[in-house]
DNA sequence: TCTGGGGTCCTAAGCCGG
DNA sequence: TCTGCCGGCTTAGGACCC
């Protein structure tokens, strides 16, 4: 997909159509997600601090990720994928792996040409976004083959011509080369893949480490075997937060990763695993990052002993001057077993006397109501003037636009934050919801407004 | 107001048991 | 019985991806 996430906020709010739009945390320490193809005009992209795209594009829209709406569009549009095959691999929300053969495309370029661009209509029909297609022989190729379709384009790279096209392209292009192997490629005077490729695997091997230098040569080579998994295991669960001005009270410290470790395992648990090793993660004021971890006896999912596991790790942490970052993981992961669970609870029951049962809820995350109840971007419903967005909130005012997907671009108005009148709503769907081919429920839809168009 | 959050994989060192 | 080697596990850190 296409500039997802901004995408999407652009399909829901008809006043961002054609305007920079970037989508990511709003806070002081917050970072760009997504910025749409206007917003990247001004130098603004992903994992950039919001601080500077402000600079760069003051003008832009700034809104806080949906991902509760991502997830479903994404799933719309995973679904299409596969209608087209069985063997469909999720990189992320907005893009995966499909293996035609599996589904019974064949394998020439006109079948397959033929298969992208009707995934590609489809896409636009059930979501109303576009999608960009890589077709190609390996993953690799594929990926390289989409990145160049973006935006709203379908790129094939034939086979025979794939060392050609690979050849003259920077490092950078392999996945798997990123800023650090880049550099110390460049260091050693291997700028091109045809370079990487004379440079010979031993090279790339003595360079870089065993897999890395293998992996990276067979790339060189246009050489890539790895399948398209369907099903891929979770290896691990974490949660991090990373805190808008830096934690020196160590009490504090200690109540930040109780909460961590709760989320955590409210994660595990939604998910139906249990995991041995517990990781507690933390970055310092000066950016520098430590872990620590420890390996119980058995899996758990028990808040109190994943709490417990925490705790000590965070007793072999100096934490003077101060910490900008807490999070905690679970690894080693089971699928979830009653009886791991109270051997392992038992256990530290004995060994910590003091042991305090799990608060039933934590405690609620500070912040101004404003913020907390009216975040840039999500959907609200006023009794008199119906659905809309929050455009801004502070000073006990919030700021809605009233329009929604399928209207004109809205108008704008200002309430108390405390207006009654004013709930949160949920999103609504990007494209009319009548599949193509069925009647529609005759205007009288349960929420929303007709649509204005057949 | 420099640098999010959730993952994966790899390496390397130390330790332990056979 | 002592030593050496090897494999596997644990721990910490780093690179990379979206």
């Amino acid at each position: 997909m296409d500039a997802f996430f901004a995408s999407v906020e652009q399909a829901s709010k008809p006043s961002l159509r054609g305007k920079a739009v970037v989508v990511g945390g709003l806070g002081p320490r917050g970072v760009v997600a997504t910025a749409s193809y206007e917003a990247r005009v001004f130098g603004v992209h992903s994992a950039m601090p919001m601080a500077q795209a402000r600079r760069l594009a003051p003008n832009a829209a700034y809104l806080v990720p949906r991902f509760a709406l991502y997830r479903s569009i994404s799933e719309q549009v995973m679904g299409l994928l596969r209608a087209l095959s069985p063997l469909v691999e999720p990189l992320s929300l907005d893009e995966a792996f499909v293996d035609l053969e599996a589904g019974g495309t064949a394998w020439d370029d006109r079948s397959a040409r033929l298969a992208g661009t009707k995934l590609r209509a489809d896409i636009r029909a059930v979501t109303g976004l576009t999608g960009s297609v890589g077709l190609a022989a390996s993953k690799m190729l594929a990926k390289i083959a989409s990145e160049r379709a973006k935006p709203d384009g379908l790129v094939l790279i034939e086979p025979g011509t794939e060392r050609a096209l690979l050849g003259p392209l920077s490092v950078r292009t392999l996945p798997g080369v990123g800023p650090a192997t880049g550099d110390h490629l460049r260091r050693a005077g291997i700028h091109t893949v045809d370079e990487l490729a004379e440079a010979g695997e031993d090279e790339l091997v003595r360079l870089l480490g065993r897999a890395h230098g293998q992996a990276l040569y067979a790339m060189a080579l246009a050489r890539d075997e790895r399948p398209v998994v369907a099903e891929r295991e979770t290896k691990s669960v974490s949660v991090e937060d990373t805190y808008d001005v830096d934690i020196h009270d160590r009490v504090r410290v200690g109540t930040e990763v109780q909460r961590l470790a709760d989320r955590c395992v409210r994660r595990l648990r939604e998910a139906g695993l249990s995991g041995r090793t517990i990781v507690l993660k933390v970055r310092r004021y000066d950016f520098s990052t430590l872990t620590r971890s420890e390996t119980l006896r058995g899996p758990t999912d028990d808040p109190a002993v994943v709490r417990e596991a925490a705790a000590r790790l965070l007793d072999s942490v100096d934490t003077t001057g101060g910490v900008r970052l807490l999070g905690v993981g679970v690894s080693g992961l089971a699928d979830y077993t009653q009886e791991d669970l109270f051997a392992q609870a038992a256990e530290v029951r004995e060994d910590d006397p003091t042991h305090e049962e799990p608060e039933t809820a934590p405690a609620p995350e500070r912040q101004t109501p404003a913020e907390r109840r009216w975040p840039a971007g999500h959907d609200v419903r006023h009794t008199a003037y119906g659905h809309g967005w929050v455009q801004g909130s502070g000073l006990g005012r919030v700021t809605v636009r009233f329009e929604t997907p399928d209207s004109e671009p809205g108008r704008v108005r200002t309430f108390r934050v405390d207006d009654p009148a004013l709930e949160p709503a949920e999103p609504l769907p990007l494209v009319p919801a009548a599949p193509v081919g069925e009647e529609r429920a005759g205007g009288a839809g349960a929420d929303g407004p007709p649509s204005e168009e057949a």
